[in-house]
DNA sequence: GTGGCTTCAACCTC
DNA sequence: CGAGGTTGAAGCCA
């Protein structure tokens, strides 16, 4: 089933070029919205008069659609919208080459805009009626929630572009460069926070945040060039100028210094080794070299990212924000090739939590180096996990946490239930073959992008078994391989046994399973009337808040009819886990009302037998050291066990905190 | 408002 | 796997 080719779904949505959205405004469901200026948390409180945008309260009235689009549908027309000249849009797709629709040349004012109308070679499926969370103030200025949404709503873009590109359901090779494309279509919307360029800290992105795509940084207003590593701005009042620093990347591209965590000697663009200027040159004092030379002066706080190489993939770099440092010194040195390069000496403003610091501690600890204070045991698994995991307790003197067996995965009593679908894919299953049957299980949707990224919750996930044909490495088998984490059980100082990560984690990324011995409803209810022995259990029926993981899923054309279900899970019985015996890490995960981890039910097949899985997920991109917690949810009223056993109240600390959560 | 220019990306190929 | 080529996009500036 192909949503894209499907001609019943075109209705619904219509299917256009990325491009043209560069042209169209912000989309607000009520026409004055916009204009209103309002300061206000995205769940609210909201001042009387200013309605607050979906998703964050009730759905507004069924949208408008934005533009006129008929005209985009013409394929004789070239499709004008707002006096831009677009390509017409292919209906059958976008497996068509948009040869014969071009528009003519004559209509074309240069090359440029020309290139651009016609760089795209096929569509991608835009949902008109998707209404941006965002107001106009929250992208002049972010705070924490809007910066998250920001975030999570990018990545999920991407994964679902590539995605899309990996299964065929767009022209091969449209998504790549899935991060621009997916920043292109967030920035023309207004997807986008702290556009308000500004020197110092930005609002709602935290010291130690850390980001995959220098364009990200973009679109959270961090560091506004896509490229340069040098952000500055013109402060001049009339024809003067008057330069200051914003913020700089540091990613290993010149020569710089970044051995202390404090101390960063940067050096100036220009004149060396970019691939644009082949014959290398002295650096010039002007932009951002001008810049950084004012800012010694002006003593302004000048924002740090540094750019480290992944230890995970190798290919891939990761962007730290490091917080805020003062330019205190500048001078001219010989660079490599004999030419004159700036340097420049930025300190870090003391009192900022160390980040770069940990970052660099940690590895020493992976190497074997030296370890973290308190240690108590190198690996409590004691084996049994391929990976270790460390026990840290540098809070008190317990020793550990009480005695349980370390299990790596599910104990299962009898099978969840009967099922009979497994594929003959030879070797590895691939995300563009129709006729793989744990690819048709998930719909169509390769739950997973090539680097074993989950794309988007979903009501079930499928993935291949030990009954299925292909290989043990293929790509449709992440939440059955074990850790791959370097992860560490601490003892926190006020919610004993906690779970943190030594790597940094990427959203979407997989993290354990709940391992432990399924019981049934009666086994729990005994355990509960025993009393102490509401700890350490998993049950699907708790309630969750239902959120959106991927909300920018529905600016893409969905992958079922009705997106609002595409994240409601669908769990045929219940499943309750007893981890209090026999369990693994997850065991130690804490709740949190604002969690950065979620679970999602996996299922996979043995001997005709189909198994039920709690595999559970990074929601956001999370720094060294952070604490895992996912949302407990809440016991259902019509749950026959007495509540009162399973409720205990919450010492979360976020802002959304509940009070209280299940057991 | 526009197009040229610059630029510590990201990806792909060889 | 590293060098090098290709495609890119934001924002300053003329």
């Amino acid at each position: 089933m192909d949503p894209v080719h499907s001609p019943s779904s075109i209705d619904k949505t219509r299917v256009m070029d990325v491009k043209p959205l560069r042209s169209l405004k912000p989309i607000f469901p009520y026409p004055n919205q916009g204009l209103i200026l309002v300061q206000a948390p995205p769940s609210g409180p909201f001042p009387s008069g200013y309605t607050p945008f979906y998703p964050f309260v009730s759905p507004p009235p069924p949208p408008q659609p934005p533009v006129a689009p008929t005209p985009l549908r013409t394929p004789e027309s070239s499709g004008v919208i707002n006096g831009d000249v677009k390509p017409p849009v292919d209906a059958s797709g976008g497996s068509e080459r948009r040869k014969r629709g071009r528009p003519p040349k004559s209509s074309q004012k240069t090359n440029v805009v020309e290139k651009r109308s016609w760089r795209s070679e096929a569509s991608i499926p835009i949902n008109h009626n998707f209404v941006v969370p965002v107001s106009l103030a929250q992208q002049e200025d972010g705070n924490r929630e809007v910066v998250d949404l920001i975030m999570t709503g990018y990545d999920g873009l991407r994964r679902r572009l590539c995605q899309l590109d990996d299964t065929g359901a767009i022209s091969r090779g449209l998504a790549k460069r899935a991060d621009l494309k997916a920043s292109n279509m967030m920035m023309t919307t207004g997807f986008r926070t702290n556009i308000k360029r500004r020197i110092g800290a930005i609002p709602g992105v935290e010291v130690g945040d850390i980001f995959f795509f220098r364009i990200e940084l973009c679109v959270l207003g961090i560091h506004a060039p896509s490229m340069a590593g040098i952000d500055y701005m013109n402060l001049r009042g009339e024809s003067e100028e008057d330069f200051v620093a914003l913020s700089i990347v540091s990613s290993g591209y010149y020569d710089d210094d970044d051995e202390d965590e404090n101390v960063l000697i940067y050096s100036g663009q220009g004149g060396g080794p970019t691939v644009m200027d082949k014959q290398a040159s002295d650096q010039k004092l002007v932009r951002g070299n001008l810049a950084l030379q004012r800012s010694v002066h002006r003593g302004n706080e000048v924002r740090v990212v540094r750019g480290i190489k992944d230890g995970i993939n190798l290919n891939t770099k990761v962007y730290m924000y490091d917080g805020l440092y003062t330019v205190q010194d500048s001078w001219m040195q010989k660079g490599k090739s004999d030419t004159n390069i700036f340097k420049y000496k930025l300190v870090r403003v003391p009192g900022q939590p160390s980040v770069y610091g940990i970052w660099k501690s940690v590895e020493k600890w992976k190497e074997g180096v030296s370890s973290p204070a308190g240690l108590v045991l190198p690996d409590l698994t004691s084996g049994t996990e391929g990976i270790p995991v460390t026990l840290v307790n540098d809070v008190d003197n317990e020793k550990g946490p009480s005695y349980f067996t370390y299990f790596p995965s599910l104990r299962y009593f009898e099978p969840y239930m009967q099922s009979s679908h497994t594929c003959k894919c030879q070797n590895s299953c691939n995300p563009g073959d129709p006729n793989c049957s744990c690819n048709q299980t998930n719909k169509g949707d390769f739950p997973y992008t090539g680097n074993s990224i989950l794309v988007s919750r979903k009501p079930m996930l499928y993935e291949c078994g030990p009954s299925c044909q292909c290989y043990p490495g293929c790509k449709n088998r992440v939440s059955q391989t074990g850790l791959k984490l370097r992860l560490e059980v601490f003892k926190t100082k006020d919610r004993g046994w906690g779970l943190r990560s030594w790597d940094h984690i990427r959203a979407g990324t997989f993290i354990c399973e709940y391992a432990g011995e399924v019981i049934d409803k009666a086994s729990l209810k005994q355990k509960l009337q025993e009393g102490g022995g509401n700890e350490y259990i998993f049950d699907t029926s708790r309630v969750l808040e239902p959120f959106r993981w991927n909300e920018l899923g529905l600016l893409l054309k969905g992958i079922s009819d009705d997106p609002s279900q595409d994240e409601v899970y669908n769990i045929p019985s219940p499943l309750v886990i007893s981890a209090k015996s026999f369990g693994n890490v997850a065991r130690f995960m804490n709740h949190c009302c604002y969690p950065n981890v979620f679970w999602q039910p996996v299922m996979y097949e043995d001997n005709n037998q189909s198994y039920l899985h709690i595999a559970f997920f990074a929601m956001r991109h999370i720094p060294p050291l952070t604490e895992l917690t996912y949302d407990y949810g809440v016991v259902s009223n019509d749950d026959d066990i007495n509540n009162n056993f399973r409720k205990r109240k919450c010492f979360c600390g976020s802002s959304q905190c509940r009070g209280f959560f299940g057991l």
